[in-house]
DNA sequence: AGTATATGCAACCATTTGGTTTCAGATTAA
DNA sequence: TTAATCTGAAACCAAATGGTTGCATATACT
């Protein structure tokens, strides 16, 4: 297995990307069918930019990619990133079984 | 096993509370150990008040309780809450694996 | 009774967030 | 070549966020 460190800041951002819906609704749509900004913006009831916007907050997450295909850019949902994310509530679940007493420790642990 | 019913915004709750470093902080601390909110507030390099609000963010995302003890509020973590946001996360990768194919589908049902 | 401690809450402030419209550039299609 | 489509980025706006100080109230201590 591979060691992942995820700094503060990659923390919050990955959180922060997953507690809007319509980001949400973007990471599921895309794990299962990659789709253009253009087509994921015809699902939203907002602006082609609005969308843009979210997808880049995602991405900054790296909870999707943006792959270039001519003028379109594919997103593409990330299912290790959401992987990373519930290993790190699971973390939690070991602090409170009093298995670890510092999240510190294990974030730059192998698992 | 109990059937969950997560709204969205109780969903956006959690994820907003979850990213914000400090109130994860707090949520560690207070899985393994109980403390007043005075006692968390000197902790941090900020003023009582904003910790109060951290808490305040923390309770109404239910993943911590607000336990009346005298004259202060003894602060405990929700083991339950977290377990909910990882089964959440774990919906998006069942649905990568194409087991399911709307997550709402999923939000209702016992697991 | 009087003092110290713990909490709650309001007002305020700067920054971030989530939306908008507009315009420019790149790519595709006719 | 010209027109249509897709993306990127800027400027703007209202609301939410994360912090502050100040004050009121409740409880505990001497």
């Amino acid at each position: 297995m591979v060691a992942y460190t995820l700094s503060d800041d990659a923390v919050d951002r990955i959180f922060k990307a997953l507690a809007d819906r319509t980001r949400r609704d973007i990471v599921r749509r895309t794990l299962t069918q990659q789709a253009s900004i253009s087509e994921l913006a015809r699902e939203y009831d907002m602006s082609f930019a609005a969308v843009q916007k979210h997808v880049a907050v995602l991405e900054a997450a790296d909870l999707v990619a943006r792959i270039p295909k001519g003028r379109e850019r594919i997103i593409q949902g990330n299912p290790e990133a959401i992987r990373r994310a519930q290993q790190l509530l699971g973390h939690f679940e070991e602090i409170w079984r009093g298995r670890i007493d510092r999240l510190d420790a294990l974030l730059a642990t192998d698992n």
